[in-house]
RNA sequence: GGCGGCAUAGCCAAGUGGUAAGGCAGAGCUCUGCAAAAGCUCCAUUCCCCAGUUCGAAUCUGGGUGCCGCCUCCA
């Protein structure tokens, strides 16, 4: 079954084509001013999904995230501090990266900075100009919007309504109020280069096509950012590339919706938001992870200080049962024959939560409706579980079990929080050992002894439970 | 003024023509030395409002209402 994904230039869902065997992606980065936010984080672990997933279904991925290290706000914030434009914004390009290092975010495969990238973004302004899409004009390099007919097929705007310059004044060189700037002629103390034009620094958006265009080609699948950034960002980038180059930028086009605080949208010029830092300093990245894929990645999302609480519990469900799976079972061995019963209703269930995972997620990565279809499964295998079964075949089918949850909720949505102190080979024997003793104080009735054994290793962290199949231990996240 | 999106139980959230997934919270029960976990059962005749299309609509059309985003930097 094809993966059909939702495209904001058709405004219809389109089933994913692709020439080659790799999938180009290009997802528009930040600009590095200030602390990455919570907001960012949606964007960048949707894709680090998406990627995962596409790879699961056998596509090969290269994906590009820019960051625009040289703009305004930088330049700002710069001239505020002290700090030189560009190391302020390379240290908030690292500040990004460790943000998303810390929610498990698998790094992209280039991140091209515009600083590093100044002669193929003049170059193609030297195209557009040639080419009649752009006009130069005591230093400054203007895209005309009326040269490119297409202007407003993204967001589905017409030239003259949009209401330019209501807010900001329109420079006077431009003709036409929508014509935006592809080379901004330079202030003084501002970073400056060399160019046709004279010295100056790029406009934002000619940074997008120059670099995807040097890193995926002037035509590649997916092109992705918050949904913000529709207009005028992606919109100027489909004029600029697409008058430069004569062919379609990307094939689809995915926004994420945005992640609100308070009602309102979470952003850096309004002050209202939270650091992806702080939030993993309280919670586990799993859970923030399993919190934003919870919701499908286009619509809005609410985040409040109580929301991962409340997310929590049904999480922590999940990951008990996953990860008291991998203790329960053993590497599998012996011949299994066909199964029957109870095993065989299990091994069906767990094939049948693939399937349907595979079906969730092929419908515009429906991340939300993936993670009910393993909610599902959960429920079947903690109730198979509570049968108390144990032969070679319960091992069997539970292993199958423990494979699926980890390659699905593990490796691809990145939700699963292994135990880890069970990596140490020694723990295990030790703590079945230390049970060993404590169940053999209860069948004494020497509880005082037993609870202390439960009290102690608790403020360890580590939860005892008594279940009808005997004790059972946990780390607590 | 223009463009786009959203409105589903106390809360979160799927569901684009066939009769409401899943999670949290809540109630009862089972298991149990206690605790915890887990299991079982229950929990929206109904999807913001009104009108229409249809044998049939949460899903399509028209009109309201409310909220959010974009048209300025923004993931």
């Amino acid at each position: 079954m094809a993966i059909r994904v939702y495209n904001t230039l058709t405004r219809q869902k389109e089933e994913l084509k692709s020439d080659g065997e790799r999938i180009g992606i290009y997802v528009c980065g930040v600009t590095p001013y200030s602390e990455t936010h919570l907001g960012h984080a949606r964007p960048s672990v949707v894709w680090d999904v998406i990627k995962k997933y596409l790879r699961y279904r056998g596509y090969q991925t290269y994906h590009v995230q820019n960051f625009t290290d040289i703009d305004d706000k930088i330049i700002n914030r710069s001239q505020e501090t002290g700090i030189d434009a560009l190391e302020l914004a390379a240290h908030y390009a690292q500040d990004y990266l460790e943000s998303m290092d810390a929610l498990g975010v698998e790094r992209a495969d280039i991140y091209p900075k515009v600083s590093e990238h100044i002669p193929e973004i003049i170059a193609m302004i030297e195209t557009l100009v040639e080419r009649g899409h752009a006009y130069a004009v005591s230093g400054n390099v203007f895209y005309d919007v009326t040269s490119f007919p297409e202007y407003g097929k993204l967001s589905n705007q017409k030239l003259d309504q949009l209401q330019a310059g209501t807010r900001f004044e329109v420079d006077p060189d431009k003709k036409h109020p929508m014509d935006f700037a592809l080379w901004k002629k330079a202030k003084p103390d501002e970073p400056a280069w060399d160019s046709p034009w004279g010295r100056g620094r790029p406009g934002w958006h000619i940074e997008c096509s120059a670099m995807s265009n040097k890193y995926l080609g002037p035509e590649f699948e997916f092109h992705g950012g918050g949904c913000d950034l529709i207009f005028p960002h992606h919109e100027n980038e489909i004029a600029q590339s697409e008058a430069a180059t004569g062919r379609p930028l990307a094939k689809y086009w995915l926004h994420n919706g945005m992640l609100n605080l308070k009602h309102e949208k979470m952003s850096k010029s309004q002050g209202n938001f939270i650091t992806v830092k702080d939030v993993a300093a309280k919670y586990p990245k799993e859970l923030i992870r399993f919190y934003i894929l919870s919701s499908h990645y286009r619509s809005e999302l609410e985040y409040h200080d109580q929301k991962l609480e409340e997310v929590g519990r049904g999480w922590q469900r999940f990951n008990d049962c996953v990860n008291g799976l991998a203790k329960l079972i053993d590497e599998p061995q012996g011949e299994i024959g066909k199964l029957s019963g109870d095993e065989a209703v299990l091994l069906d269930a767990v094939r049948t939560a693939e399937a349907k995972f595979i079906e969730a997620m092929n419908d515009d990565f429906n991340t939300a409706m993936a993670i009910g279809v393993l909610f599902e499964l959960l429920h079947q295998v903690n109730s198979y579980i509570a049968k108390g079964n144990n032969s070679l075949e319960a091992n069997y089918v539970l292993h199958e079990a423990y494979q699926l949850f980890s390659k699905l909720a593990g490796d691809i949505l990145g939700i699963i929080r292994p135990d880890e102190v069970q990596i140490s080979g020694l723990t295990q024997p030790l703590m079945e050992l230390l049970l060993e003793l404590r169940t053999e104080l209860r069948s004494q009735k020497q509880y005082q002894l037993a609870d202390y054994i439960r009290d102690e290793l608790a403020k360890l962290n580590i939860v005892i439970e008594d279940t009808p199949n005997g004790p059972r231990w946990k780390i607590r996240s």
